[in-house]
RNA sequence: GGCCCGAUGGUCAAGCGGUUAAGACACCGCCCUUUCACGGCGGUAACACGGGUUCGAUUCCCGUUCGGGUCACCA
């Protein structure tokens, strides 16, 4: 046994297997040709962040376009960061949003699939016997270089202002003979495992990105950590065995990956790996102070996917305006089929951004009232009363105690090929239908400064003699109308814009009155269905309230 | 600082050597209309700067500036 060996079996006396095992258990997949498998990692450092949703967004988007696969791995090597329930709380997530994975952690507390485990901490062995691999072929080896060494080599290559990492002359432990490493090793002493580099900083390297082009670099001549000190893979590593094993074949990750690409290459030459093709996504950015910077976690509440469903913005309006995000072309193809699953949209990596794009509040807005405005008043419903339960309690006791009436209201010019678009959030809705309700209507009002209280007062008394609940939209205008000429009110809004100094007022002047009496507000949807809605009493009772007060 | 990447209206974004430089959101005006919303029509507003290459540059090259990312036993 050469004293190679003896290393790697002092470094790892409980592997036993070899790569070849792992090669035969997880066999390429049997997936027709073209298809792509690809994955989402995220480590639960805390609740699902808007740019992973994106991310995994993109990743099925990908997959479903060619019949392939999109799993899902959890990347839980650093214990430090985890935070309790955060997979569950992710995957959740992305459920709700209908980025559902088909493979590996698919729901919470749900494993699917035969290329596991899909949870890196659970994976260890399989990474030492790939390390252990390595070591024996002299591809790595133990470093016992503590932090303030390390830190030392750093300052002296500020000093030499030469570029810091451990590398070429720097990279102490690389010359340490099998034997005085094999020594140390079995003195217990701590170390890391690092992958002896074969690269050089001299040498150029060129990859197709498949959002950003072709790009070039210097290739990596770092001897990065492979192993932590206490046996946990550091990330690159996991990434290389993982989406090789787990037959990964696009990876398509945040951006801030980019320049780790020479490493992740080099890994996968180094193991005998075939490449997957990387897409780097641009991430979606915030604006401060006139910088731009990426949606921060901690300082931006928009950030954290639950801001979303606490204003209450359906899971379709967030997915659908990350899809105008995504794709440029998405709001054009949007516009021609307005009704069609988002699943026949055509996605193409190539139609990505290759910079950042701003968080545009507005924008989703936009989007999400029209998404609302497709809905018909039994979804708004539930949908208003399931938010309000959970973030509005005193307006969901209002909804919950007359269920028809609630529907009424947001069953109000709702329909037909012009529908209302005045609510983008469930949030907007207890201002929207306050004065349905006397808990949250106080009956004042001002009127415009064209009507002296007098008019408003005969047009309101007058009014109460003709009013009819049971008339249709038509009938309870022209009623309107038809009262008009007796209190001096034209009953053509046309014919008064002709002679406007001969009348007080139009028949919409009239309605605007009767408008302010019954809900306080000079616009609203259409009045003859919200006086029908709240009915003979309430509507006569407001109207009288509001002739005492004028 | 080294290494990458980027730069078209306020925002997103078409464009790929010759265009009146699309479109969407936002904003403004008009029309429609019982108000508002919806819808329709119209408007304000952009190729960061300096050099090349070319008959001709928003488009190609170089530089400057600005912006973003990254340089861990974090992912």
């Amino acid at each position: 046994m050469t004293a190679r060996e003896k290393l790697a079996n002092a470094m790892f006396p409980d592997v036993t297997l070899t790569p070849e095992h792992f090669e035969n258990i997880y066999p390429p997949r049997q997936l027709k040709e073209g298809a792509r498998v690809t994955r989402i990692a995220p480590s639960p450092t805390g609740y699902l962040h808007l740019g992973v949703l994106y991310s995994a967004m993109v990743n099925k988007l990908t997959a479903d376009a060619t019949g392939g696969l999109f799993y899902f791995r959890l990347e839980d090597t650093d214990k430090k960061r985890e935070v309790e329930g955060g997979a569950e709380d992710i995957l959740r997530g992305l459920n709700a949003y209908g980025v559902t994975p088909g493979e590996g952690f698919v729901a919470p507390g749900e494993i699917r699939g035969d290329y596991g485990p899909y949870r890196q901490s659970e994976r260890a062995s399989i990474y030492h016997v790939y390390v252990k691999s390595l070591v024996a072929q002299g591809l790595a080896y133990p470093c016992f270089c503590s932090e303030e060494e390390r830190q030392a080599a750093r300052e002296k290559q500020e000093a030499a202002k030469a570029r810091t990492g451990y590398y070429g002359e720097y990279a102490l432990c690389r010359r340490l003979t099998d034997e005085e490493a094999l020594a140390r090793v079995e003195a217990g002493e701590s170390y890391v495992v690092r992958l002896h580099s074969p690269g050089s900083e001299e040498h150029r390297i060129k990859f197709d990105d498949l959002i950003k082009g072709t790009i070039e670099m210097p290739e990596n001549d770092e001897d990065i950590v492979l192993l932590k000190s206490d046996g946990i893979p550091t990330y690159h590593f996991a990434h290389a065995v993982d989406d090789h094993l787990m037959r990964t074949t696009h990876v398509l990750r945040g951006d801030e990956w980019i320049s780790s690409v020479p490493k992740h290459l080099q890994l996968f030459r180094v193991l005998g790996f075939k490449p997957p093709k990387y897409g780097h996504i641009s991430p979606i950015m915030k604006e401060e102070d006139g910088n731009k910077r990426k949606l921060s976690k901690r300082k931006d509440p928009e950030a954290a996917v639950h801001y979303f469903v606490q204003q209450g913005y359906p899971a379709d309006s967030v997915v659908e305006y990350l899809m105008t995000v995504a794709s440029s072309d998405f709001e054009d193809w949007r516009r021609r089929n307005a009704d069609a699953p988002r699943s026949a949209f055509p996605f193409n990596l190539k139609k990505m951004s290759v910079s950042g794009a701003l968080f545009d509040m507005n924008k989703l807005s936009d989007v999400s009232k029209t998404v609302i405005s497709r809905m018909d008043a039994e979804t708004v419903t539930d949908a208003v009363i399931a938010w309000a339960a959970e973030y509005a309690p005193e307006f969901h006791a209002l909804l919950a105690r007359n269920r028809d009436f609630a529907r009424g209201i947001f069953a109000i010019d709702r329909g037909g090929n012009k529908p209302r678009k005045d609510i983008a959030k469930w949030a907007d809705a207890p201002e929207y239908a306050a004065y349905f309700f006397d808990e949250t209507f106080d009956g004042g009002f001002a009127l415009p400064d064209s009507i002296p209280p007098a008019d408003a007062k005969a047009v309101l008394a007058a009014y109460k003699t003709v009013y009819d609940p049971a008339q249709d939209k038509q009938a309870w205008f022209q009623a309107i109308k038809d009262l008009a000429p007796s209190l001096g009110f034209c009953p053509e809004v046309k014919e008064y814009k002709k002679n406007p100094d001969g009348y007080k007022g139009h028949a919409g002047d009239m309605s605007t009155i009767l408008r302010l009496a019954v809900t306080g507000r000079a616009n609203t949807p259409d009045l003859c269905s919200i006086m029908q809605l709240l009915g003979k009493d309430k509507v006569l009772e407001r109207i009288d309230r509001a002739i005492a007060r004028l």
